[in-house]
DNA sequence: CCAAAAGTGTTCTCTCTACACCCATGA
DNA sequence: TCATGGGTGTAGAGAGAACACTTTTGG
């Protein structure tokens, strides 16, 4: 009745899901195909799951390949498997949400992949159900970070709190109030103020921050969800 | 590079974490296998994904087969992918949640899988990971119940506030007080009042409710939540 | 001194919580 | 009538939203 011998093996693949952070809007980046089928379109980072890794491996290894960083926020987002997702042939899909902070990956592009960042509203086209996984991610994403500071991941080394609320509008596509923001975020000792300032934007200067990563870990870890 | 020809078939498999409810605590549907490998032991609901389906098909055919019930409510919680998962293939397994309303199931068993009703803090052994898919539901079951009024899905057609009182009690393993529970629940809309009481537990009788469909309809589309 | 962004203080509202209290009724 | 579970009322704490206000400093 069950047995294995008998059962379809399917392709397995995962996508990846890439956001990130310019200092003015939220970022997706995109791979400019150089194979068939639809060369020369845009999708997400892909590939295929090896024999002897799991899902979370190979979409780490794809990640790494791309951005030559290592240990980047990474989860699952979903599974797509309708039969017909994929033109070609049968794939099964696991994709991925990933954070990375743009500044680290601008240090290690790689030409190879021909990946490019683009605004989250403002896009071309992607293939397959590469867009469904993109909105998909961004529902997730405003989710979680009601919930988690994953936000965060998305910064740079040092930022100011305008910086992050900045962020946080982007990804929920609404204004908040500047003075219970800040008292929020500091709120959660999450931040560790800097002695410097961002002269950039005022006359006054805006503290930097940082992230102070053992509390970080910490409140990652209390507010685990689960399944995610 | 990227060749689908060259690349390696994977079987793919769903398993189920079926949630039911029996007026005490939370209960887990468990199957004892027939088959080998562990032939005889305690597993989840499970079955290879077809050529022409999606996991979610496979995993509705699957619960179909075995209580008979269409139109389950069920969701992906995660995929688990480790190449040495499974002792006998390489095999990747979509997990879901499945909410049954105990009652109906039970009307419609089919002894041919030997499925047995167990409670969640004290049931068998499981095959493979299942127990870590097991937590891994529960902990997904808590968390979307403080956000959608899922749990109603495990309730039978006719039902007082205490039971449902006590399905929360069982789920989020604290209690609640009685007049915060009753008012929050009744400020929903979602519970339309009988005419007709309870009177199993006390003198006074408790008035039965039943879900009001649209608005509960409504209510779990308004708060439809990403990727889960 | 003024404009503009940074940052602080204060009030109001709304929700959650704890707990006291009333209600109905079978034995 | 009294014990028991069903059901209601209510005061206090705390979180969040709105917004006025102070600070700093380059031009």
């Amino acid at each position: 009745m069950k047995k294995y011998s008998q059962q379809t093996r399917i392709l397995l693949a995962v996508d990846c899901i890439i956001f990130g952070f310019d200092g003015q809007e939220l970022k997706v980046l995109l791979i400019k195909r150089g194979f068939e089928p639809f060369k020369g379109q845009w999708s997400l980072l892909g590939g295929f799951v090896q024999a002897n890794e799991s899902a979370e491996d190979a979409a780490a290894r794809q990640l790494k390949a791309l951005s030559g960083l290592d240990g980047v926020y990474m989860e699952q987002l979903h599974i797509f498997s309708d039969p017909n997702r994929d033109t070609v042939e049968r794939t099964v899909s696991v994709a991925f949400t990933a954070l990375i902070d743009i500044k680290k990956y601008k240090a290690q592009i790689h030409d190879d992949f021909h990946a490019e960042w683009f605004p989250l509203n403002q896009h071309p086209e992607l293939i397959f159900d590469h867009q469904t996984m993109v909105n998909k991610a961004k529902d997730l994403l405003r989710y979680k970070a009601t919930l988690q500071p994953i936000l965060l991941e998305l910064m740079p080394v040092r930022f100011t709190l305008t910086q992050l609320q900045c962020l946080y509008e982007s990804v929920f596509d609404q204004q908040f109030d500047k003075g219970n923001f800040s008292r929020k975020l500091l709120s959660t000792a999450l931040l560790v103020k800097l002695t410097d300032k961002d002269k950039l934007n005022s006359k006054k200067g805006a503290f930097y921050y940082r992230i102070d990563k053992k509390n970080y870990k910490r409140a990652m870890m209390a507010s685990q969800l689960p399944g995610m």
